[in-house]
RNA sequence: GCACCCGUAGCUCAGCUGGAUAGAGCGCUGCCCUCCGGAGGCAGAGGUCAGAGGUUCGAAUCCUCUCGGGUGCGCCA
């Protein structure tokens, strides 16, 4: 059990013995400043405003009722009616001493939960681009907390396989092959063939007829375009797979499950949608009219299913999808991590799904969306000759960068070993600098400020993790041995073991509202506190009493662990020296 | 026209379900190396939280309006 929760139970015990109201929530929450204490309880304010009497007055009455003996070394009220609450050191080096042998680390959850979370999602008919960068990244971190927290998660990487200019593509392919190129010869450069196609399609007629009859006939099962838009998905699922394992992306060949999963679901969900009478036909095309996104003159909110000519919209497909990640993954939360502007969107399909029963009553939708990732001039991310950034050359410019500076930093290590720190500290500098920003704003994308090693970035935290690694290997001990007594002196070491004590909260926030930064926020800060303590609490100096320093090296290692263990959780890697 | 998002220090950003004197980093000004890796630590200057009302013991946070910026809106995904 959390502290927090712990002191809420006690504080909320000793109000209703003084009489407050049943329903009035004690709000225990960490101190805002030192000098209150470490934690504040502001619940006796509310109450004494239902019970119409001062509030001070029944934060006395709660006070003397307030059991914390074995918890605060110090309670005492402050202003209109906070309850400051010190807790013991003697407490808190317990509480320090269970979270060391808790490989959760603090981390609870009440029940494990099926939870389907649906990210990264790059289009096949392209190349990986800068604006698949979020949606990966930040899908994954959350992923990864949910699953470590111990919840059942399903990853669904829902590729475009299945678009109109995949016709384009496939006639451009079977060019290629008829002058006896080989298809991974041809597909070298996706972005490249995509745009040969383009052109093709836009100066060739008969071109562009042949492209949109391989459309129907892919989509009907025809062989022939089968095998060359397989040859082509399989080279463009390579290319996604490559940039995963380069980012550090969990994402697996079995979490795909792509648009072309559907194609035979999609008839089933109009005819469905109409024998509800929710879809309708206007203009020629199939559409549901939603009163529940009416606007303020009460027009209902269109949303087009099925186009005139029969042909099916991504709407479709994503209430295909919804009622077999409810019906057939049984998940009881199902999120999306997709672009802020697809709002409306995800609104309109959640709306449709749930009015058409396509999920369960009891899941939870949510469209967890991100704001775009924009240049230094506050513009959308453009290379300088204004075309979209690849994946690949962003992330390869982020590792040069960084083995340029840790070659600078420390010319001492090898060219294997430079390479090996680069890699991890671009790639981390490249991910962490997204993944710290609030989820819904745009953000600027700074080389400079993400690989200053200064500040809130990925290289500092790694620093940190070195930094302690290096103590242990000064002194030769082992990192991974158990640690032993803890002990709280100096006001250094209380305030790094109330962070650390904190970890299993911030988790819980994250996997509640899928926002990795708070993870970002803490353990910077943790960073921060692991660095005063460093300063100030000498650990290896002959002059520390062997239980201090026994003690500090615990603290030492179990910071190291938090943080490695959160930087994985972010998709982060750490070395043992950079 | 309608809908959604955003506006916090010179710059980049935090501020959790309303809590005490709005916090970091960069940049700027000082200080700390017979040191456990200075890729660090300590301190200082810097704010009308876009503006105006409202709700209440208490508002950056909730409500309304105004201004400013962005995004989306029936046959692309």
């Amino acid at each position: 059990m959390s502290i927090k929760t712990l002191l809420e139970q006690r504080v909320l015990a000793a109000m209703a013995a003084a009489g407050a109201p049943q329903d009035c929530p004690a709000h225990v929450t960490s101190s805002t400043r030192p000098e209150f204490g470490d934690f504040q309880a502001n619940g006796a304010m509310a109450a004494a405003k239902q019970l119409k009497t001062n509030p001070r007055e029944l934060a006395g009455r709660i006070i003397e009722q307030l059991d914390l003996a074995d918890i605060a070394s110090h309670v005492e009220i402050a202003g209109p009616g906070f309850i400051n609450i010190q807790l013991a050191n003697e407490f808190v080096a317990r509480q320090l001493q269970a979270l060391c042998e808790d490989e959760k680390l603090g981390a609870e959850i009440p029940v494990s939960q099926t939870v389907v979370v649906d990210y990264s999602s790059p289009n096949l008919a392209k190349e990986m681009h800068v604006g698949h960068l979020r949606s990966t990244i930040i899908g994954d971190a959350v992923a990864r907390t949910l699953e470590f927290l111990g919840h059942d998660v399903i990853r669904q990487n829902h590729m475009g396989d299945w678009g109109t200019q995949f016709g384009m593509l496939i006639a451009e392919l079977e060019e290629h092959l008829g002058e006896g190129e080989r298809p991974e010869l041809a597909l070298g450069d996706l972005e490249l063939f995509y745009q040969q196609a383009k052109k093709h399609f836009d100066a060739d007629a008969a071109f562009a007829d042949k492209a949109r009859q391989y459309v129907v006939k892919l989509q009907s099962g025809d062989e022939h375009c089968r095998k060359l838009w397989q040859q082509f998905i399989d080279i463009s699922v390579a290319h996604s797979e490559a940039v995963y394992l380069n980012l550090n992306v969990t994402l697996k060949h079995g979490d795909i499950r792509p648009e072309s999963a559907y194609n035979d679901d999609l008839a089933k969900v109009i005819q469905d949608l109409q024998r509800q009478q929710l879809a309708v036909e206007d203009q020629g095309a199939q559409v549901v009219f939603l009163e529940e996104l009416a606007d303020k003159q009460g027009n209902p909110s269109p949303v087009i299913v099925q186009k005139s000519g029969g042909g099916y919209l991504y709407a479709t497909t994503d209430l295909a999808a919804l009622r077999y990640r409810s019906h057939q993954l049984n998940a009881d939360r199902i999120l999306y991590f997709i672009d802020a502007r697809q709002s409306l969107h995800m609104k309109q399909v959640f709306a449709l799904a749930r009015k058409a029963g396509f999920v369960s009553a009891s899941v939870s939708l949510e469209h967890h969306p991100f704001g775009t990732m924009m240049g230094k001039d506050g513009k959308p991310f453009k290379t300088r000759s204004g075309g979209t950034v690849k994946l690949t050359d962003l992330l390869q410019e982020g590792v040069e960068r960084a083995c340029a500076l840790v070659r600078g930093k420390n010319p001492e290590l090898d060219i294997d070993e430079v390479a090996a720190i680069g890699r991890k500290v671009g790639i981390g500098a490249v991910k962490y600098a997204d993944l710290s920003k609030t989820r819904t704003n745009d953000y600027i994308f700074d080389w400079e400020a993400m690989l200053s090693f200064e500040g809130n970035t990925a290289p500092y935290l790694q620093y940190a993790y070195t930094r302690i690694r290096s103590i242990f290997r000064r002194a030769g001990i082992d990192f991974d041995a158990p640690s032993g007594t803890l002990r709280i002196e100096t006001a250094q070491e209380k305030a790094l073991a109330m962070q650390l004590l904190q970890f299993g909260q911030v988790l819980d926030l994250l996997a509640r509202e899928a926002n990795p930064h708070v993870l970002c926020n803490y353990l910077y800060e943790l960073a921060s506190h692991f660095m005063a303590f460093y300063e100030h609490c000498p650990i290896l100096k002959d002059e520390v009493p062997q239980a201090t320093r026994i003690s500090r090296l615990g603290l030492a290692r179990l910071s190291a662990k938090v943080l490695a263990r959160g930087l994985d959780l972010l998709g982060i890697e750490v070395m043992e020296q950079m």
